[in-house]
Parts: C-alpha cells; structure tokens; sequence
RNA sequence: GCCAGGGUAGCUCAGCGGUAGAGCAGCGCAUUCGUAAUGCGCAGGCCGUGAGUUCGAAUCUCAUCCCUGGCUCCA
C-alpha cells in the first residue's frame, strides 16, 4: 500500500509570499472541456527548457487562463485540494496530473476502489472541510536527485517517472513541491496563499472520465476528476446557467424536435445520419450556395463513385497511411487477388479519384489552374466512442475541391481560397473563428506511420503556405503535429454557442500525392512538371456544417435556409381556399410554403408555428382576404405587417435570392 | 477501443421485487376561433436484447447492443 504523503515529516516550509510570485503565461494545459474540444493541442511544450509542473504536459497558450493570474491559482490550488481530499476518500489513491483547464481544474488519480458520480458529494464535502482549514501553501525546490527519492519514498511512480523526464529530458536542475496542510506535491505552482483564499461555491465538481496516462492510450487509464471552478458562487452559476442554454441548442436535441435528421443504429448503423426532409433541405441549400459561388470562382464540378478499387489508393498512399481510417476492403467473387489492392473499398476522401480527373487527358499549363469540384461523399472509420451526433460520423458529404496549380500560383491561389472562405463566414454570420496552420512534426515517433518522408518538401510548402497566410492578412496559430499525410493544412477552428471548439473546415496544400500519382502537365518549355494540389473544403461537411449551423442559429435559420420557409394560418375555415392559393402562388417562386390545415385554435397556431422556429407566419383572415393581403408574422419580430400579396411576394423573394438573415423589419426594408 | 453514467409509448420523463404510468405528439368527435397551446374520447410499450436469480423481474446478476460525458483519434 503507497503511503500517504506526510509532509510535515518531508518537508522544512518557508512561506510563500504569493503576490511576488511570477504567473507563469506559458503553462499548463488550457483546453476548452466541451464535448467536442478536441486535437488543437500540441503534443510537446514549445519552450524545452520552460520550468514545466505537474500538469499535463501539454502545449503553451493557456490564454483564457493566465488572463487572471488569481483565478488560474485558484484553479491550480483546487487540483491540490481535490487531490488532498481523494487521498482521505480513497487511501492509497495514486497522483496523475492536476492541472486548471478553462473552466476548472482536473485530477487524475488511479485508485484503489473506484468511485462513481455519486461519490462526488462526499469528496466535495472533504474539500469544502480543507478550505475551511486555511492551509497555507508553501513550496521548496529540491535538487534533481533529492526529489527523485521524495517521490519514491511517497510512492508515486507516475510523478517519479515525470520528474525524471523533467530532469534528464528538459535539464531542470530543481524540482519544486509545493504542500498545503498535509498534502505535498511536485508542482510549479503557483498557488493561492491559503485554501480561505477560496470563496464559498467557487467550484463544483461536475464529472468523472477515464484518461490514460499522458494521454497515450497505451499507457494505464486512470480516473479523472473534473470540476469546474470560477471567481465566485455567481459566476459559477452564470457559467452552469450558459452551458444549459448551450444545451438547448445542441444539434442533438435540435435536430429531433426538428426532424432534421435520426440515426438509426440498428437497422442503419452507427454514424450514419438519415436525413429527413428538413434536413435534406438544409443539405440542398447549402449545396445550391456552393455550386453557385464555386461556379463563380471558376470551379467545375464532376462526379465521381463512392466505392473504388484498392489500386488507386495503393498509388494515392491512402493505404499505407490512412489505412485506419478506412472502411476495410471488400473482395469480389469475380476478381482475384488477395492483396489490399485488389479488394474495394468505401473511399475515405474524393482527392484520388479528382487525380484521376486531373490525369483522364494531357493537361497544359493553360488548364491551370484547374479547379474540380464535387459535394462527394466519403466513408471514414471512426471508433465508436468517438461518434457524435451530426459532428462525427462515419458517412460525410464533403465541400470539397481540388485546385490543380503550377508552384508559382500557390499564394494566389491559397489567398483566393481564404477570400472565399471570408465570403462564406461572412454570409453566415460567423466571427468566433481563428486559423490554424498544421504543420507536420518531425519529431513524432509515430511520424513514419503518419506523413509522407520528405522532410525537403515540408519544410517548403509550410513555408508557402505561411507566406500565403500572411499574403491575406488572416490571422492564425501554428500547431505543430496537425497536418495531413500529404501536406500541411488550414483548419478553420470554430467556437460554438456551445462553447466547444471543432474543426469547421479544412485546406491543404499537397505536395506528395500528385507526384506519386504520375500526375503532369505541360509547361510553356514543353518540358512535363508536376502540379501542386490544394484542397479546400470552406463548407467542411454537410454533417458538421448543419450541425454547426443549427446551434448557431438556434434552429432558427434565415429565411434562405429555413424546411418551412413560410405557414400559412387560416383563422377559420372559410379561409382555406384564399390560403391555398397564396400558398400555391409562392411555390410557384420556388418558396417552401405550406398551409397548416389544423382545426386548432388560432392562438395555438401561431404557437406551433413558433415553436418550429419557422421564419415567416402569415395570418389569413377575413381582412386579408379582402385585401388581397397577407399579415406577415416574423420570427423574432413582433411588428406585424400587412401587405400586399404581390408585395410580399417580391419582398420575400430578394430576401431569398440575397441569402439575407433579416432580424428586423428595417433589415428588410434595405433590400428593397 | 478505453473509463464513468444511462436505455420504460414517436418525444420528455416517473416507477426501481408483486397486474406498466403521466404530459406532449398521433388518431376520432365536438369546436372555426385574430396572435404562445379548446374540450372529450381512443389508440400506442416483450420496460434495448439475451441468459440467469426468484413463487414472481422494468426493478437484482451477468453478457451484449446502443446512447451520453470524458480519454485516444479525426472533417
């Protein structure tokens, strides 16, 4: 049985005067906890030598957090005190890291009984005890060898083998402990003064998840304690009160109460959304703006089969690095071979067979460059547990494109493919985006498995891509580890109302598969040279992209967008007819109008048609029939307005044809 | 795939050893109504699936499938 650690026994104190302490900006892991907040973490610190603590050891940029040193100490000394706790709740528990995140703090512990969700109360009550105690923190820093034989004698393997890594892999000559009351642990601090310098209800325990060591899965798993913690009792409620609000917007629950799509899991299967009409509507629109906006920026579109020979992706290196991620092949009864290539497979992304666009006739640097175009669907095998609702799925229906370009036009090219994806973010109201330029890692250990070996070409296309990136003046951070097989990418990041942060879309500049592909074109010198290929895909996929874009909006899409776009409410019955043939009128201009026929109250149907979030309601009754008139009722407005047919007609027309999202009257009245 | 928690009517959920429940949605009848939910009635469930314990299982045990929150991985 490990001992519990007795500091007072360890350790000679000297108090810490915690204001003179430096907040450390670079450490620690700041990752988002949403469900979804995932990669965008550097595998190692950039800084080698920075003095690194016990938390995981992770990437730099703990923005959020080191904003308010007192908050992030806060944070970093709850860790403490929940370890603290757990070691009284579960003798012989063994430390992991403890880190704040951003909206809290962790622990990972491996123990001796495990523990559910309904042991949080009573480890909150420990902890709550402790902060009473005012246990004061106070650090020392051992000499390397000294605190190698602490941990040991404190029987904690895990920060025995870390400690060790900070000495003879980062150089640091001192390890520093910090103890408060009678907890002791290697950490770089900072801390708060004393556990009293914590507010009543700062924090709350809110999960337990397994994570593996270092979170390499083929480490132990231990048990992760998650709790979240802010200045005080209020702005921790505002935060709880904020996720909840995110909740109801979550696409899950979303799209079921508005039969945008179901996953059907046992007769489908998993990751296989099925759209239903309100979701294939959005699928559609999308498809119509990209189709019309690609035809402008010179894109041609083509087709192109789901299911592909292995031959193409044995040339295209997809089976010897992307393997994992694809469906396995099938074998026909009719073609021999047992060899990967000879069997079919579900192909995981469109750019081999626009290769095979690309190469079906001799090009010339005058095709260049030559853009191709398909909404293709793909197939990737996720593992179960990854699978998300809309947001990861094992069927997806790509905006993809694939930019055939000489060397010489990589930067105009790149600048126009951020243009449009400007374009896009613009159209859609979106701000809460940062660009990521993911390079490759030459460092990985797994790096052989994971990229093509051609440390030159890396190195320049990164450097192309950098210069484009800075060519459009987009902002944006670099990740090292990130990048696709073939090249490095942009990957949009996007920060949802659900206060997650994923991947929206994704370029690439390729610099390896063209010319494994035997791909060329004729320069002006006659002479055959390889083209680069950027991928873009601005609209990501139809799955991620409507599942962004319902929380987004709250299922409240702009009228452009909208299943319904327009109910018509008879009052009484006698209305009907004049309401049908409104209603058919507007399907004439191509509008998604229906009549709800209910024999419901009036009240009640304006209810129904609110809680659909349906943009525009159209009151009919004996006033507007005798008008000629519709009173338009819009979602989110209050004024009514009463107009016209014919006007309303045209009125909601431009509203459509500019892809407008009108929150106002007046936001109508200027597309006039 | 791994850790934790859950699957009861189309949806949201109650019941947790003793004859399956509610609200909403659906259907029928009445109501035809001017801005957020009319009344009455009907129907709807092998309590995820399979095995076990028990006189008796939605309820306890085990296995399995799926979902949720994390870990790992990715658009």
């Amino acid at each position: 049985m490990p001992r519990i650690p007795r500091a007072e026994a360890l350790l000679p104190t000297r108090a810490l005067p915690a204001a003179s302490l430096p907040c450390d900006g670079g450490v620690g892991p700041r990752r988002a906890r949403g469900r979804l907040p995932r990669a965008h973490v550097e595998r190692r610190p950039k800084q080698p030598h920075r003095r690194r603590g016990p938390q995981a050891p992770r990437g730099p940029q703990a923005m959020e957090l080191t904003q308010d040193p007192q908050l992030y100490r806060m944070r970093h000394s709850l860790a403490h005190v929940l370890a603290q706790a757990m070691q009284r709740y579960r003798p012989g528990a063994l430390l992991g890291f403890g880190p704040p995140v951003d909206d809290g703090f962790y622990y990972d512990f491996i123990l001796p009984e495990p523990i559910s969700e309904d042991d949080l109360p009573a480890l909150t009550k420990l902890m709550e005890e402790i902060v009473k105690e005012r246990q004061e923190f106070h650090y020392e820093d051992l000499p390397a060898e000294e605190a190698l034989a602490r941990l040991r004698a404190m029987g904690e393997p895990h920060k025995e083998e870390y400690c060790r890594e900070l000495i003879e892999k980062q150089g640091l000559e001192t390890i520093r402990f910090y103890r408060n009351g009678p907890f002791v642990d290697m950490c770089e601090g900072p801390h708060l003064e004393h556990t009293g310098q914590l507010p009543k209800g700062c924090f709350k325990l809110h999960s337990i998840a397994g994570a593996y060591w270092r979170g390499d899965e083929r480490n132990v798993q231990m048990t992760r304690v998650y709790g979240w913690c802010f200045k005080d009792r209020k702005q921790l409620r505002a935060y709880e009160k904020a996720r909840e609000e995110a909740k109801k917007r979550d696409h899950r629950k979303l799209g079921k109460e508005l039969d945008i799509y179901v996953i059907d899991a046992e007769h489908v299967g998993k990751g296989l959304p099925l759209w239903l009409p309100a979701g294939a509507v959005l699928c559609d629109e999308l498809e119509k703006l990209a189709r019309e906006w690609e035809f402008q920026e010179g894109y041609e579109r083509v087709r192109t089969p789901h299911l592909t020979r292995g031959t193409l992706y044995r040339q295209s290196g997809h089976l010897d690095l992307y393997r994992e991620s694809m469906f396995p092949g099938m074998h026909l009864p009719d073609e021999g071979g047992e060899r990967p290539e000879d069997a079919y497979y579900l192909k995981p992304m469109n750019c081999p067979h626009h290769h095979r666009v690309f190469a079906a006739r001799p090009r010339s640097y005058r095709d260049l460059p030559l853009r191709l175009a398909e909404y293709g669907t793909v197939y990737r095998y996720e593992r179960s547990g990854t699978l998300q609702g809309l947001t990861r799925v094992r069927g997806m229906c790509m905006n993809d494109a694939h930019i055939y370009i000489t060397e010489d036009q990589i930067t105009s090219e790149f600048v126009r493919v951020m243009e449009l994806h400007r374009r896009y973010y613009e159209l859609f109201g979106l701000s809460g985006y940062h660009m990521r330029l993911s390079l490759w890692d030459p460092d990985d250990p797994k790096g052989k498995e994971k990229y093509v070996d051609d440390p030159e070409n890396w190195q320049k296309t990164e450097d192309l891509v950098r210069r484009a990136m800075q060519e459009v003046g987009l902002p944006f951070v670099e990740v090292k580890g990130e990048a696709a097989f073939y090249g490095p990418k942009i990957d949009v990041q996007l920060k949802t109302v659900g206060l997650q942060e994923f991947t929206i879309s994704t370029n690439q500049l390729d610099f390896a598969v063209p010319p494994r592909m035997g791909l060329k074109y004729v320069a002006p010198d006659g002479s055959e040279q390889v083209p680069y290929c950027i991928h873009r895909a601005p609209l990501g996929t139809h799955e991620r992209f409507v599942s962004f874009l319902i929380e987004h909006y709250g299922g409240a899409f702009p009228t452009w967008l909208a299943p319904v776009q327009v109910r018509l409410l008879p009052i009484a019955e006698r209305h009907l007819d004049y309401a049908d043939k409104v209603c058919a009128a507007l399907r004439a201009d191509f509008v998604r109008a229906e009549v709800d026929r209910s024999s419901e109250r009036f009240g009640k149907k304006i209810a129904l048609g609110r809680t659909r979030k349906i943009p525009v309601l159209l009151v009919i009754g004996d006033d507007e029939v005798a008008q000629e008139a519709v009173t338009v009722n819009r979602y989110g407005i209050k004024e009514q307005r009463t107009l016209p047919v014919e006007a309303f007609r045209a009125q909601l027309a431009r509203e459509i044809r500019a892809r407008a999202h009108a929150k106002t009257w007046e936001d109508i009245d200027r597309l006039d």
